[in-house]
DNA sequence: GATGTCGTACTCGGATATAATTTGTCCGAGTGCTTCGGG
DNA sequence: CCCGAAGCACTCGGACAAATTATATCCGAGTACGACATC
């Protein structure tokens, strides 16, 4: 039960890309962070597929935010990048062993698969309700300066 | 992002321990289930670790529950098997790279971090609800037979 | 016949291999800017 | 001076290793029951 490190650097780029003006490259989101380059751009390949950042090659090329950040949840984020397939895969044990519970009998799933979806459910709500302008508005909060405009000001140099 | 299958087992288990009367063999418990015997002894010591089952040595001894069933929640099994620590660990990338935070003006996790702790409390809340003996419930609920006495009696065979 | 003792078979518990997933890395394909030559 | 095309440097994208974690297994320590010899 351990969530991909990836997630974590998805979402820092994605609160560094709502705030940039320009396309970033993934070096620079690398540097930015202080992650290897090489498998930070593997997780902004997946935000890529999944529509949540446009790609632009070429000199000046780089990532930028297909949608609006009031648009992209981290939900969105975390699906793309730690898949979208639940934690817990209900493995149908009721129908193994010598009580095996006959298949017709199984048209809904479990007890234990229905609890572990609805927690699912409520972890996914919760996620699903916070934007990445919510997250900006929370850094730009929570400190004194203009974390924002420190990094729009780092990027163009 | 992916729960040990180790998860599924125990809590069938516990469901099964909730209704037997005496003590329960791991290798019944395997046998019942169908699954490996020495990989569900792995979580079964978990449980017992935990203080959710008490362990019988000697002939005639086996696992039983060492609270009531309605004392025990499914987080209770899952945090035993699972491990209490949470999916999400924030690695402080706020306070790394060129434009790092000041270590003093981050007393307060970042609210990335926040919104994840957010969502993981909702999914925990969500199972610290539900108990073992609602899981029974819902069991002899679902199917048309007592499954429990059934259970009871392939035990005592 | 009652009782103490020994043996045995069964139980759990932790230390130990194997497989899968995550993490980390590399090089190739593609594209837009720059520069150089010609008109 | 303006225009065109070629070169080039920079970008992303997918294919390829290493480390960590989950999975699966085995054997040893401990205990309750049962049998047996003795009193």
């Amino acid at each position: 039960m351990k969530m991909s490190a990836g997630v974590e650097w998805s979402l820092h780029c994605c609160v560094v890309l709502s705030a940039a003006t320009e396309p970033v490259a993934a070096h620079q989101l690398a540097t930015l962070h202080d992650v290897p380059p090489a498998y930070l751009a593997k997780q902004l390949q997946a935000l890529s597929r999944a529509g949540i950042v446009a790609a632009a090659q070429g000199q000046a090329g780089g990532y930028r935010l297909a949608r609006a950040a009031t648009d992209v949840t981290v939900l969105d984020v975390v699906r793309a990048v730690d898949g979208d397939s639940p934690a817990f895969v209900c493995t149908e044990i009721r129908q193994r062993g010598p009580l095996a519970a006959a298949p017709r009998d199984c048209t809904r799933p479990c007890a234990i698969a229905r609890t572990m979806a609805r927690a699912e459910q409520a972890w996914r709500e919760v996620l699903g309700t916070v934007t990445l302008a919510d997250l900006a508005g929370e850094v730009s909060a929570d400190y004194q300066g203009d974390v924002l405009a420190g990094i729009r000001n780092w990027l163009g140099a």
